[in-house]
DNA sequence: TGCTAAATAGGAATGATTCCTAAACAGGAA
DNA sequence: TTCCTGTTTAGGAATCATTCCTATTTAGCA
């Protein structure tokens, strides 16, 4: 996706968001990336143009969009929040390994209906399909004798 | 799921795992479970009968049951962790409202096939379809006007 | 019964996120 | 254009789930 910074004024506009300097910034960032970043991702991106940029702000930013629905959350593990511009229906698939997220837009994923043994009156709104499992680079690193646990505490999935 | 405590010794020894009473406790107060809870839940739940229960042994215990394979981490948001010692193929409905997860085991959802545009060596293992709306009370407890912004910090999704 | 590695408890540390507040600013009104 | 007001920003402090560290206890085997 490429948006103008026009485009990005618009698009505040129409939600009702003053434009600021910083918060195009942010969202530009972004909306440029296919790597769904983390809060922190985005400061260290931004931080350079606007060296006076608190993380807060980012926290603050980006609970906005969400809340303007102009971005969305994607979290694997309840570790940090991770966010996603990328609006039209899509799903996730996961690494296990290295923690990369992709993004998937098969469309035979956006035609499941809604599941059999749910009290009758629970509206569903949205769903996401979530694939977990190892990208090419990380299975060939990963030995085959990882299994066996270390002796230390158990590390997160 | 009903298990006897000589059930859950037997699938710790099955695990290679040893067999304490607190480690006892807290998988069968997650076994009787179907409210996902937190860490905190099931230190809650077993602390009255085993006082000197730390939280610390608790988180230890689930990073090693999830090791096991003997319960799964389930999350909503990247606030806390929930678990899950039910290990049947099956999705979660998610209330944004009150946060409630309730399990899906239809058998429809387990017949997804691997997502088109996927990188060629990357191997799925698994996937979970998490389905997000509101149950009936949520719903109906949810003021028509509850969209506004009340000008605070805006609450996750 | 003794040994040893694993498990437990407690306290301290970490780190993501939120809260609080004063100053700066965007955007509409005059 | 200038002024006003509510929003946004930055910074520091606070919160809270989770992990780390460590000494003590214990399960399970020899």
């Amino acid at each position: 996706m490429n948006l103008s910074l026009d485009d990005i004024q618009q698009k505040f506009r129409g939600c009702g968001l003053k434009s600021t300097p910083q918060r195009t910034a942010i969202y530009q960032a972004l909306v440029h990336s296919t790597a769904h970043p983390t809060a922190e991702d985005l400061f260290a991106q931004v931080s350079p143009a606007y060296p006076m940029l608190s993380l807060n702000t980012v926290y603050y930013t980006l609970g906005v969009l969400r809340t303007a629905g102009l971005v969305q959350e994607v979290n694997i593990g309840h570790d940090r929040a991770r966010f996603d511009a990328n609006l039209s229906p899509h799903h996730h698939v996961i690494c296990l390994g290295c923690q990369t997220i992709l993004d998937v837009m098969d469309p035979k994923l956006n035609r499941l209906t809604s599941p059999s043994g749910l009290p009758r009156d629970f509206e569903i709104t949205n769903y996401q399909v979530a694939f977990r499992g190892y990208c090419g680079p990380c299975r060939r690193s990963q030995s085959p004798m990882t299994t066996s646990s270390s002796g230390k505490r158990p590390v997160s999935q």
